[in-house]
DNA sequence: TAGGCCATCTGGTCCT
DNA sequence: AGGACCAGATGGCCTA
């Protein structure tokens, strides 16, 4: 495993550095080997800790919804995929404001865990150290290469 | 200022 | 029936 780490080190570098993701501006020289900043003070991160449901009162969010759900009932983003009056056959789900609240709430948990697993992505693909964090498609895209890349290596030890 | 990214809301569909 | 999942829409924030 050692050993297998020493190559993984050396050859890791190349990797990255043969990244498309990692065409990054020059600004960012190729200097010490760092994670990508996870911490909650770069800026993008804070954002997102900052909106993140368990961070805002869950009264908060029940009143933002319904303050959209009164002023969006009625725009023509209810019509777009509403538009089913040739298919009225289908029985259309009616549910309660309650119903639509808590659904709202279930919903950001489940994104809330998609984007813990997409950090926790993050911190297992090799980065060099920027200042930009990856996004969810450029984290996708990495692990992509990455596993196809510690394949390719296992094959051909 | 345009474009990228993200959080959130929402309605439809699938599954239990 | 209700929860999970999904995709579209929208608006806010950030960066080049």
């Amino acid at each position: 495993m050692e050993m297998q780490g020493c190559l993984v080190n050396s050859t890791l570098i190349n990797f990255v550095s043969d990244m498309n993701l990692m065409d990054f501006p020059q600004k960012y020289p190729l200097g010490p080997k760092q994670q990508v900043d996870d911490t909650p003070s770069s800026p993008s991160n804070q954002r997102r800790l900052n909106d993140s449901p368990w961070s805002r009162d869950v009264e908060d969010g029940l009143l933002s919804a319904q303050l959209r759900s009164e002023h969006l009932i009625g725009s023509p983003r209810f019509c777009s995929r509403g538009n089913h009056s040739h298919t009225q056959s289908k029985r259309r789900r009616i549910i309660t404001v309650v119903q639509r609240q808590a659904a709202n709430v279930r919903e950001r948990k489940r994104m809330f865990s998609l984007n813990e697993a997409f950090d926790e992505l993050r911190r297992k693909v090799p980065t060099f150290a920027y200042e930009k964090r990856l996004s969810r498609i450029e984290t996708l895209r990495l692990a992509m290469v990455y596993i196809s890349f510690m394949t390719d290596l296992l094959e051909n030890t």
